[in-house]
DNA sequence: ATATATTTTTAGGGTTATCTAAATATTAAT
DNA sequence: ATTAATATTTAGATAACCCTAAAAATATAT
């Protein structure tokens, strides 16, 4: 089924919110992800469970059925391919190549990502560390922690962050963390839980509690 | 100016008929090279006179104002460029980019094509021959002559192709006829205009008057 | 359990980009 | 120079998305 760019952008939108929430999608949380009006969402709603992509019962709040699944996954696993590209061939920071995924995402044509996936030597992860669905909309599991679950003398590295927003990025660069930096905890305070680590065992810096809880560790 | 798809095609399509016409572009014409009725393109026609994109006056046909030249020409600029990616990133063949590249076209970002022409090694020509303009949006001119105005005896280079339909592509392809093929001509039928070529020096092959029309040469 | 607050839907509009059919303007032909 | 043919525009609709304001449903708090 072909699908405007404001239907997928809904879908995406359905998926991310009930992935989190693990429940329903409501109005009013769409809404506002997508920075639109409650009214606009029910509209739309309407349609997409016209076009059985939905589950949608008037203020019931809506989940999607599975052909709307497959969309939002293709959807995701698409966008996360091209920034990809962006970063390791177009050499774009990873503070820059949201909104540009955001358009490439919804490029149409199923031979121009399997090659683009090829091209990139099938990644399983972007560059935020989130998993890339697989052709069949696979996502790979990964055991990780937010940094700010770890305790003092625990050690390991940073695989993914959980806030994508550019200044949070940007402030991680000015930190000199990235992906794949090993972080040692040298202590964390109750009061704040602001943390002193150790990067790459070299320098020691302190990260407020804010910034631990959106850095995902692979322990070890 | 931010411009709609819809507005960048009908600013694409009058700068392409307009180009080969040498004139103005007319509602019909427009309306067929977009596959559209010639009521719709009226109605969008006055939509961008009235963004100082075009001029245009009620039954005169149209012609582009500066700034639709410099958005159609950046236009042009990037979708060369992404068929350029297609085919020698992606290696896709050069008959099946068009599609893809009319999407890829319409993705707004100024740094994403700074950085994509780097990334191709500021390409000249994109895979069927077409010069790609740069930044300021000039266009490489290079000397050319349509097969079919070739002589006896006369050589040169296969530089580019005036058709860039798929059916002719393919057929290029079976008679293994690329850019970069030196052409040779043995002799040419003044009854239908068909002609005996050698490609590369090796193989002799008949090629129709119509065929001979689309194959642009740099001779020597 | 009832009042209040919040969420969601409906009603009524607006814009963009299409369409077909009818009217009008231009061009070509005799 | 009329008439016929062709090209173009206008008129009137429709569909997709979006909006604000008002109404209705649901959730919450005492």
């Amino acid at each position: 089924m072909k699908l405007s760019t404001a239907e997928e952008n809904y879908l995406k939108a359905i998926f991310k919110i009930s992935e989190k929430a693990k429940k329903s999608a409501s109005t009013n949380a769409i809404a506002k992800h997508l920075s639109t009006s409650a009214a606009s969402v029910t509209d739309m709603l309407k349609r997409l469970a016209e076009k059985e992509l939905i589950n949608y019962e008037k203020y019931k709040g809506v989940t999607l059925k599975t052909e709307g699944i497959k969309q939002a996954t293709q959807l995701i696993r698409k966008h996360r391919l091209w920034e990809v590209f962006l970063v390791k061939k177009l050499r774009f920071s990873w503070d820059q190549v949201h909104e540009i995924a955001e358009q490439l995402e919804h490029i149409e044509s199923k031979e121009l990502i399997m090659r683009l996936d090829a091209f990139l030597d099938y990644p399983k992860f972007d560059p935020h560390g989130d998993p890339i669905p697989n052709a069949d909309g696979k996502f790979t599991i990964r055991s990780q922690t937010p940094l700010s679950d770890m305790h003092k003398g625990q050690e390991g590295k940073l695989v993914g962050v959980k806030d994508h927003q550019t200044e949070f990025l940007k402030y991680l660069n000015s930190l000199n963390v990235k992906l794949g930096t090993i972080i040692t905890v040298i202590d964390s305070v109750p009061y704040d839980g602001s943390m002193n680590v150790i990067l790459d065992g070299k320098n020691e810096i302190m990260i407020t509690a804010a910034v631990a809880q959106n850095l995902l560790i692979r322990k070890g």
